[in-house]
DNA sequence: AACACTATTGGCGATGCGTCAATAGGATCA
DNA sequence: TGATCCTATTGACGCATCGCCAATAGTGTT
């Protein structure tokens, strides 16, 4: 059997592609990491050097899948906020839109759930809450208002699902749903909670 | 070694009790079928016999964990949208405070996140949109409407996370923001969705 | 007290994971 | 060009868990 050597940046890199590629079409526990080496055409022992554990792996994958390019939220409308609202939702939706497989993979079911895993996603979550107070002008919020953006995050995830998953919805109405609930937020329930 | 001998239903019982137990105080892979076996007094062959595979006594007990007295649900006051709606919060978080660890471990970090737990959760969230939709008085929604109720209590789980495990919203916060959001999604959302 | 029914056991085989000493690819230098 | 060194890569060992099934032993019945 000939062996062939790689840089350690590309052989990782060629590795993660395979798990990436692997977790998203199935849960956790049905991709072994003799799944990925045989896939990876290395042994798999090579897998454990590069990454440490299977989790380290998939919390790895979960890292890139989640990871989105906000380069769009540096440069949102000036408008009102029926504007802001609705571009902010259409950036989310483009977003899961394009990624949609990983990106159902990551946050819903065919992920781990672990404690680990939970902290990753919690991050992103995060991030994007504050991309979606940035977007409403907000740049140092409350933190009651911070933990509610959290919440509305949630809603847009979980709706997303809906969408994507079960295809009940059209992506105007679930536009239409996300914006009105960011604004009824913003106009009814901020101004009380703080 | 004395060995007790019990009628099915009862062994099945206990163990079942020790399985959730378990499962709700760790993550599905840190509890082994090992783990459940010793601390029901019982060899681990039984578990299997019982209850199938690991992954079904987990099934098991995920819909246990999501099985929730419904009686309330029948007796919902008669007032205007805004009692209802408030009543019918009050009922979800009450519920999900009397079973909070249970009801985070079914929910949230500490599943296991596969196809069919998945499923599980999916009925669970159906049946508890059922419940909101009767509430609001509507017995026989539209499937949009329905499909987004279920996103509704996809907010409400993910609201009840947010407070139960990071304790920055007070209970009167996450009720004014999930009522304000039903309100909202009634109003606005539904009369132009349909 | 002997029997029959079946709840219960314990071990077998398979699979997956983490680790580590041994191996060999390929760049460097004489 | 051929010897040498560094390290990327391998393959196997030990351990844990899981599903399965024939053997065993409670417990009510005759």
């Amino acid at each position: 059997m000939r062996r062939r050597r790689l840089e350690p940046d590309a052989r990782r890199e060629q590795i993660l592609s395979v798990a990436i590629r692997l977790f998203g079409a199935k849960p956790y526990a049905e991709v072994s990491t003799t799944d990925v080496a045989r896939e990876a055409g290395v042994a798999r022992g090579l897998v454990n050097h590069y990454f440490g554990t299977k989790k380290d792996l998939y919390l790895e994958v979960v890292r890139v899948m989640l990871t989105v390019p906000d380069v769009a939220l540096e440069q949102l409308p000036e408008g009102e906020l029926p504007e802001r609202a609705s571009s902010i939702v259409n950036w989310f939706l483009d977003v899961v839109t394009r990624h949609s497989t990983s990106w159902l993979a990551a946050t819903g079911a065919g992920g781990m759930a672990d404690a680990d895993v939970h902290d990753v996603i919690t991050e992103a979550v995060d991030h994007a809450a504050t991309g979606v107070l940035r977007a409403l002008g907000s740049d140092d919020p409350a933190p009651a208002m911070r933990a509610m953006t959290r919440s509305y995050v949630g809603l847009a995830i979980w709706t997303a699902q809906e969408w994507l998953q079960r295809g009940v919805l059209t992506r105007d109405q679930v536009h239409a749903l996300l914006v009105t609930a960011l604004i009824s937020m913003v106009e009814r329930v901020f101004p009380e909670a703080l």
